[in-house]
DNA sequence: CAGTTTATCCGCCAGT
DNA sequence: TTACTGGCGGATAAAC
């Protein structure tokens, strides 16, 4: 059940609408809002005792409301489980995308991201004042420099090479990377790597040890770690649920 | 998984 | 004066 941004005029929300969220929630539906969507799952308690965001206009209020929910103003989007909560429009779309990914991997969330045009490498922890768009005519963006990157993630980058790439120190290097795209050059370049570890993962039959040197990780150890952490899963986890997602999908909308 | 080593991040500040 | 860069060092996170 998808809850769109709206108006705070239409406040208080019909009766109605939150006993059938209270309900869908109930038998394990998965319940995600966008922007000021939130605050309709917050009146219908849904966010009480988890982690949430909304727009980061209205994260004071929310969390002034609603003291019991956890209110994180500054991420993209919140995957708390069973609830997830974005903030404005625009992570809305990278909310959507995330659901993709969980659900059907990397390589299908790929292609979906490619069909939208838009770009597929945001996280949720990510702040939320950037946009997508380049500034475009100056020669500020790093986009050349994450597109190099990407190309050569297998070699051991550290963050001096990409600052060297992008001809500047490694100082301005964080600083300008953080305007642009709101993570640090390191959080960016894992989470990277994970991606295409992700993807190798569904489309190849390479051992986790091949997987994890071309990724980038210096070892599985390291590709282990992050995959937990990130995902919550191992690497043969992951290829389990995902090695073939046509098939998969299939599956699923036969049940 | 825990402990150690190494790299990154960011406030502060001086220089252009 | 404003806008930006980049060195320094200690807190913090990643790699080993």
């Amino acid at each position: 059940v998808l809850i769109p941004g709206v108006s705070r005029a239409a406040e208080p929300w019909p009766a109605e609408l939150l006993d059938v969220l209270q309900e869908a929630h109930a038998r394990g539906a998965r319940i995600a809002s966008i922007c000021t969507g939130a605050f309709v799952l917050a009146a219908a308690g849904l966010l009480d005792g988890h982690r949430a965001t909304t727009h980061w206009a209205y994260a004071a209020e929310l969390a002034k409301r609603y003291p019991r929910v956890d209110v994180d103003a500054s991420a993209l989007y919140i995957d708390d489980g069973r609830v997830v909560t974005s903030a404005g429009v625009a992570a809305g779309l990278d909310l959507c995308l995330h659901l993709v990914r969980r659900d059907h991997g990397a390589t299908v969330a790929a292609n979906v991201a490619r069909r939208v045009v838009m770009p597929a490498q945001r996280d949720g922890g990510q702040a939320q004042f950037i946009t997508y768009e380049e500034p475009g005519d100056d020669n500020s963006s790093l986009e050349p420099t994450m597109h190099w990157a990407r190309e050569n993630l297998q070699l051991p980058l550290t963050i001096a090479d990409i600052a060297g790439h992008a001809a500047m120190s490694s100082r301005t290097l964080n600083r300008r990377f953080k305007a642009q795209t709101g993570t640090t050059p390191l959080r960016w370049l894992i989470r990277q790597r994970l991606i295409r570890a992700q993807q190798l993962l569904e489309t190849t039959k390479l051992p986790v040890e091949e997987v994890a040197e071309v990724a980038g990780f210096g070892s599985p150890v390291a590709l282990r770690q992050h995959f937990a952490r990130a995902l919550e899963t191992s690497p043969l986890a992951y290829r389990r649920a995902f090695q073939d997602p046509e098939t998969r999908i299939a599956l699923d909308s036969s049940l």
